[in-house]
DNA sequence: CCAAGGCATGGGAGCGCTCCCACACTAGTC
DNA sequence: GACTAGTGTGGGAGCGCTCCCATGCCTTGG
């Protein structure tokens, strides 16, 4: 709860008249409201930030005073002189952007927002194109605009984290690079995810369970492959490198991967591609090679997105927590700038097979 | 390009180590940087702003001062003492934002993004969920955190662009609430979209086009459905009010809509749907009733989201041009926020037909 | 009854910038 | 050889806050 949500009915009360004359003459400042309550600059201060060492009959009459004012402090004269923004960047890469598409990066945002706006933080939302927009962000950062910062979607080379680091900026990544990774995170149980899948087409009574991988540079893509192959193993089916190809998120990877699995093994049964948007490419070259989808072929995808819902057949998918991973992202954060952290911090939630007709 | 662009190496030489030492002594300020350059601070400051009012020999001599100290402005005492923010809200309602889903305030994100990047100006989102975060948000702007405001996706009677107004900020919308909207505007050709949408579908030999309309309390839901009468005007075909029937944008409501028609005209050959989604709730209830698409009853969406292309048949539909929506309307408010615009400005952008396999 | 301590309060001193006025200094003009 | 009209430059005066120290008052205890 904001300190002046109690006051927010000021500027209501006034109209517009009355905040167009509070324009030419100026908005209000902390000074005249001090005047108006007879107090001290200080005193209105503390009000304003619930400090506790005011009197309930001067708060009382500060309160009023703000509110006859319809008051709302100067956020650039804080900034300067409490040195901190109360402004949290997002940090989301353009070429992720277009290729997650579909709502997550809206529903991380959704979270990341909820959970900002709660504690009266701003969200700074930062697309980065390029090298050139990467160097221009850390600029941003240094010209002291933000309290921390958020990054989505990590590669396992980026700099970025670490350069934010350096700059002495509370972060914290959705995803991570390694298997160990140093810097603060929120992930998904993405092993979980592979596992689940596997697990379920194996529960169908499927043998020869084939996967479409994400690009193998990226954690998120291991991991579900691990859990595919503990999946099998915990099933007790054969590990084979011929029923494994790599994808690369993308529609068309999806395809190509699954062209070149049917090739390998024409007898496969059973396919977990490691997103929805490669399940699609997928089910579309099954099609086209006369396999019906579930009855020759079982497809389950990861990210239970729209798409999914609106495929033929829906498709069986591995919903991943994201809006929640957005709220914990920034809880996270919130909590590292309050005090700097006593030990690196992650955070992995459990992910949910969301069963429908394509298995 | 930003001023700094020029010095942004100066921290990359710098590394780590150097940055955080700089941490520790506080970052340089301009007097420091006027000290080290020889000259004072008002000259600084006008290099730093590229003011023509400087010799060459001065300016030579504050750049590399600047370079060497790794010097970037302070945002915040900009802000303060020069009272503007180089930052732009925009502001996106929850319910929308649920709803459209697809990458349509992704793409409006991108193009926003982009322009306001070049301006070096920075753009801070905020989702709406509620009409207490819309208060809250009122707060914002009165705290004078912005230069600008977006607004995406206005309902018909939404205060907020009147309320933004009034608080004597420049305000773009995306979308307008009425044919004659006095806030500036940018939207796409919805009535254009309808008309060829139905020409379309005239030209393919359909005669009895019927259409599933948005929810008809805003102004695009409107348009589309004047364009497709128009389009049938224009056909040739006579006007059918049992052949339109209302939806709500979502996947359900063009289901609902959908079964009505089929009821009332199960001779109908073709539908135009509103969006996409709505056009997949359409093609479910279509299958159902044992039509198909396109031999028995042609469809076409609104959107061109990936949901067209990975339907089954992949769904013939009308493309916006989102993210140059996002460019307009970010370069129309900078103009506005530049000098005070001499009249109410509005553009409107033209859209296109993608014909696949649905119609 | 007075000292010591605690609490509420006032207000000075910045935070780092922009704005603008005043001051050279140069160059042109009658 | 003044007198204007520029040009480039320095620096004072804020912008509206937060931080913190000093002040005065009210308690409490010896």
């Amino acid at each position: 709860m904001p300190w002046w949500a109690s006051v927010s009915s000021a500027l209501s009360y006034e109209g517009s008249s009355g905040v167009v004359s509070g324009r030419q003459s100026g908005r209000p400042t902390l000074e005249q409201v001090a005047a108006r309550a007879g107090v001290g600059r200080g005193t209105v201060s503390r009000v304003i930030n619930g400090s506790p060492r005011v009197s309930e009959r001067t708060r009382t009459a500060v309160d009023r005073a703000v509110a006859e004012l319809g008051y709302v402090p100067n956020q650039a004269a804080r900034a300067l002189a409490g040195s901190r923004t109360d402004a949290i960047a997002l940090v989301i890469p353009e070429a992720e952007a277009r290729l997650f598409a579909e709502p997550y990066f809206l529903d991380l945002m959704r979270g990341v927002g909820a959970e900002l706006a709660e504690a009266d933080k701003q969200l700074l939302l930062t697309l980065v194109r390029s090298e050139r927009e990467r160097r221009r962000f850390e600029q941003y950062l240094a010209a002291q605009r933000v309290d921390g910062v958020l990054l989505a979607s990590v590669h396992g080379d980026d700099p970025l984290p670490d350069r934010v680091r350096d700059l002495g900026l509370p972060v914290v990544m959705n995803g991570r690079r390694t298997e160990a990774e140093p810097v603060p995170y929120v992930d998904s149980d993405n092993i979980g995810a592979g596992r689940a899948a596997v697990a379920h087409l194996a529960g169908r009574g499927r043998s020869r369970v084939a996967t479409v991988t994400g690009p193998l540079d990226m954690y998120v893509a291991r991991a579900r492959l691990g859990g595919y192959r503990a999946g099998l193993a915990e099933a007790g089916l054969p590990p084979d490198e011929a029923l494994v190809e790599a994808g690369d998120f993308t529609e068309e990877g999806g395809r190509r991967a699954m062209r070149l699995l049917l090739d390998r093994r024409p007898d496969l049964d059973a396919v977990f591609a490691a997103s929805d948007v490669m399940a699609a490419g997928a089910r579309g070259v099954l099609r086209e090679a006369g396999r019906r989808v579930p009855e020759d072929v079982a497809l389950v995808g990861v990210d239970d997105s729209p798409v999914a819902r609106l495929m033929d057949p829906p498709l069986t998918s591995v919903r991943q927590p994201i809006e929640e991973m957005g709220r914990s992202m920034a809880r996270m954060l919130l909590q590292d700038i309050a005090r700097a952290p006593e030990e690196p911090r992650r955070h992995v939630l459990p992910t949910e097979l969301v069963v429908r007709a394509s298995s």
